[in-house]
RNA sequence: GGCGCUAUCGUCUAAGGGUUAGGACAGGGCCCUCUCAAGGCUCAAAUCGGGGUUCGAAUCCCCGUAGCGCUACCA
């Protein structure tokens, strides 16, 4: 069975490129029978928090696409130190008594740093004795660069992939302070957890190397690798939470009103295409047509503004989440819709129990012109409160010469209607504009002002039909 | 600097030797219409540059250029 997994490390909160790389794996496991782990990595502890291991839960749990198990980098320290042990007896690793700041200076230079010769040349007694005085080292694993070779690897995504040995920094295992590095401590897990399928960003590509000859020294076998290629700013630079700020974190989506499903099959375009000119996918239909075979391997740019006034986001994900807005069975949207409401505060009991049907019908009818769930708070107020304010367009609908004398007569004669409904309410509306001699679309508009201070909405009939005989002919004569 | 990856409309992408280089978003126009959307139709918009290979190249090869990544006791 397949296993694979998103490790984030909680440094900062949940971003695009984090959201999608989990998406594909989640895609992969589960169009293939296989399972999602998620692993925190947290070996860093200086720069952890857990304010953003909450934020990278939340916005997962969010994307409803849930994981099969979990667990902590940092709880399972034991068994990467007992790694670099193993490795260090074995000589596949050595001990680097380089100071800290004096090996940082290193990377300075224009030649690319690879090791320090004496110390991988250093005598295993020595070593023994200094390390037993209580100097202070790292552990390096020592790549073999006098050989001729490299390392091979057939990529699921960039295919063929080779180094050479001498290409090949000797990379750190262990820190002076005894605590494992990224590589030793992913790739150990890896091995441990038995991932079958390794899926991440293209950023690893070349850490891939190293990897394998950790694997290789380590007498596990090796898991396949798939890379995704990154997600870009608008800038071309890396995604990043420092340079693109909350802008691009997964909760802004989601407070912008973006719906899971939506959202997702945004990110999963990114990157990837099903090869059949359909954007609209499903979450069930992502599942099907998934192939990691077919990710690109060009970087993607997400669009995204911080310039007020401007779209935050890639209007092409507003265009889809409105897809899904609008297609998505009413009975599953409704729940986000409530939320949405809940949130204003604009929520009412009666919408869920005796008022259920009306709700739906309201919500039915208002969702064909919506894309985000923040339109039903920002556009549709009306619908839901009795307070609200007329915008100025509306008004000038209701300014037009002989509108609001007309909404008078027009109160009285849907207070009398034996039927209340969008078809009689239609044809009241036509003959009284027929009988006065005057355009219907006058009437009309100035209804519409009149019962939703929108200039802008669903068809005015409907408008009449959602909000009841009692609202309208209030509202019409409170105008 | 070294090593690597990539290169199709503004953006996301299709076409992996033969197409008027297709679709989607955004933009323009038209239809529908009580407004705004939605929906339908339509216009404009791309193969980074240069060399090869081939009857034929967006597609294969080489060179250049550009972007990105890695080059940490970060992940």
């Amino acid at each position: 069975m397949n296993r694979v997994r998103f490790a984030p490390s909680p440094t900062g909160y949940l971003h695009l490129g984090g959201a999608r790389t989990y998406v594909f794996n989640w895609l992969f496991a589960r169009s293939t029978g296989g399972r999602m782990i998620l692993r925190i990595d947290d070996t860093d502890a200086d720069r952890n928090t857990e304010q953003s291991l909450r934020s990278i839960l939340e916005g997962l749990r969010w994307l409803e696409m849930p994981w099969d198990e979990q667990h902590f980098q940092s709880e399972r320290r034991d068994r990467h130190v007992r790694a670099a042990d193993a490795l260090l007896s074995s000589g596949a690793a050595y001990r680097d008594f380089t100071p800290e700041d004096e090996s940082t200076q290193n990377r300075k230079d224009a030649q690319p740093w690879l090791c320090n010769p004496e110390m991988r040349a250093l005598s295993k007694r020595d070593s023994d004795r200094r390390a037993a005085s209580g100097e202070r080292f790292t552990v390096r694993f020592r790549v073999p660069r006098d050989h001729p070779g490299g390392v091979a690897f057939k990529d699921l995504v960039y295919r063929k992939q080779f180094r050479r040995y001498s290409d090949i920094e000797d990379f750190a295992l262990l820190r002076s302070s005894g605590m494992p590095t990224y590589h030793l401590a992913s790739t150990v897990d890896d091995a441990e957890l038995e991932i079958t399928h390794v899926i991440r960003g293209q950023d690893h590509l070349t850490n891939t190397f190293k990897h394998l000859l950790l694997l290789d020294a380590l007498g596990v076998s090796r898991p396949r690798f798939g890379h995704l290629p990154l997600l870009l700013g608008p800038d071309g630079s890396k995604l990043s939470k420092r340079r693109h700020g909350a802008l691009v974190s997964v909760p802004n989506y989601r407070d912008l009103g973006f719906l899971p499903r939506g959202f997702v099959n945004y990110l999963a375009l990114l990157g990837w295409s099903p090869k059949n000119n359909r954007e609209y996918l499903e979450p069930a239909d992502l599942v099907s047509a998934f192939r990691i075979e077919h990710v690109l391997r060009t970087n993607a740019i997400v669009q995204f503004s911080d310039k007020p006034g401007s779209a935050q986001c890639d209007p092409k994900a507003v265009w889809l989440n409105g897809q899904h807005l609008r297609k998505m069975p009413l009975d599953a949207l409704l729940p986000y819709v409530e939320r949405a409401l809940r949130d204003e505060g604009w929520w009412d009991s009666e919408y869920a129990g005796a008022r259920g049907k009306w709700f739906a019908e309201a919500i039915g009818a208002l969702r064909t012109r919506l894309n985000l769930l923040t339109d039903f708070t920002v556009r549709c107020r009306a619908y839901f409160r009795d307070e609200f304010e007329c915008a100025p367009k509306a008004l000038k609908n209701l300014n037009r010469p002989g509108a609001r004398e007309l909404l008078r007569p027009l109160a009285d004669r849907l207070e009398r209607l034996p039927e209340f409904s969008e078809r009689s309410v239609e044809r009241e509306v036509r003959s009284l504009a027929a009988e006065r001699g005057v355009k219907a679309g006058l009437l009309i508009n100035g209804s519409r002002a009149a019962l939703t201070g929108q200039p802008v909405g669903p068809s005015a009939f409907l408008v009449f039909a959602i909000l009841g005989r009692e609202r309208v002919v209030q509202r019409l004569r409170a105008a």
